[in-house]
DNA sequence: TCAACATTTTTTCTCGAGATTTTTTGCTAT
DNA sequence: ATAGCAAAAAATCTCGAGAAAAAATGTTGA
């Protein structure tokens, strides 16, 4: 008798899949706006409110909150219900120097590692992604350049075979996007984010590993960086704003 | 008006207060039955059954397991229910490695950055710990061991600055806090774990970082070496062991 | 004997109502 | 006017029952 073959699954690893339950429908739309700031950092979340605009009930919308806590993105207090999780600029850098090393870790694994096939996969992403940022200029489009840009990083530490690295990796990944998405909306695309993508295939596919992390570590700091310059109107979104 | 001050908690991260309501010590009780064995590695969760043993309703025993999905201690399969994540050799030796490389990072930066309370705290936790060690033998005050084993690799790498490096080791510790009772339940304490303990204090307060790390990176490893010499029992723990 | 289908049983998933706790509001006394 | 206390309001937390889905069982036909 074969085995069930069990797969493991860390949190909500691959949500590509449609939410074939309720609680997971929730749990998308809940962290979809926490990621786009249509629910702001710090603001509480009263479930009595809030089933009614995702349309399910109090136990189900409770249940997708606890979901999201494991993302980091909703925060529960004791017996003082739940809140959006904060931001800060602190918190910012933590996030991005913990994913550039973590990341890089990754990246060397996978150049070490990878195979045609994955090098296929990667020059694939890299085209769509390419693609999408031609489409980006028009200002539209934004959604899929965010989801590709999410696949191009996936692939291209796709080799690691760190389950426990990718699983960490997709996590800050999440967190990061929401800060992206504040920095994206003033200054749109002000680096030539396009260039860098490229060379850090071309040191990929070389093999190279150390031009390859550090091009990747650049990379992600440089999103730092523009986020620091704007830090002032930033961190008043995060004070007390309670409701 | 003052900020209110409000406190960043990734997850659970610091459960150590009592549970004040149902959800969380309905978590708690589950987690320890999972760490400890008593729900093995890959055992279906029946809501309905479970309901009785932990006294709870059906919708709060849900909401628990839920939380518990975010340390990857349970995991859920769309509409088939939860079950407790599964084990194997090869996710330890990823857990191991995570595990080193985060640590070591992360104690890089407290030997750069603790101050003099710090390295009184770590004396007192690595004394509290010896004292442990010396009742060990008696074969009793297991549960002490772990618990001060935990706090001294926490206070350890207290003074890093990186929220997220901490969250992620939390998880990864009680990961390996599963495997190691498997280790520790058939060789109890064969190697001389305080000698390891010693240096890695002794080569701390001396701002040794290199000497350090490397210290902790063979302490960790060994118990990786320790597990996979009972590798082949312990795989037929992981299979399909269905209920 | 084995495979495919229909029925039964089990389990998960979802909802609304009631009990506790927290927060707010209003009052009183210094 | 302010601090402290008490009552009211809001929100959270918890439970059990009903609907939907999955797994198990039994049956029929080749």
């Amino acid at each position: 008798m074969p085995k069930p073959k069990l797969k493991v699954v860390y949190g909500a690893e691959t949500p590509a899949a449609e939410p074939k339950t309720l609680v997971e429908s929730a749990y998308r739309d809940l962290r979809r706006d926490i990621i786009e700031g249509r629910l702001q950092p710090g603001e509480k979340l009263r479930v009595e409110h809030l089933k009614d605009d995702y349309g399910v009930g109090a136990g189900t919308l409770r249940e997708a909150l606890s979901l999201l806590v494991a993302d980091a993105l909703v925060v529960s207090q004791g017996q003082r219900g739940f809140r959006v999780a904060p931001m800060s600029l602190a918190d910012f850098e933590d996030i991005t120097r913990t994913r550039v090393m973590l990341e890089c870790e990754a990246l060397r694994q996978s150049i070490a590692l990878g195979d045609d096939a994955w090098e296929g996969d990667l020059m694939a992403a890299f085209h769509r992604l390419s693609r999408a940022e031609e489409k980006l200029s028009d200002g539209e489009a934004r959604e899929e350049w965010e989801e590709r840009n999410r696949v191009f990083h996936e692939v291209l530490i796709g080799a690691c075979p760190s389950r426990w690295i990718k699983h960490f990796l997709s996590i800050l990944y999440h967190q990061a996007e929401r800060y992206r998405r504040l920095s994206l909306y003033r200054n749109p695309i002000p680096r030539n984010v396009h260039e860098e993508h490229e060379a850090l295939v071309k040191a990929t596919i070389d093999r190279n590993a150390d031009k390859a992390t550090a091009i990747l570590a650049d990379h992600i700091a440089l999103t730092l960086k523009a986020m620091e310059q704007l830090a002032p109107e930033f961190i008043a979104a995060n004070g007390g704003n309670g409701a």
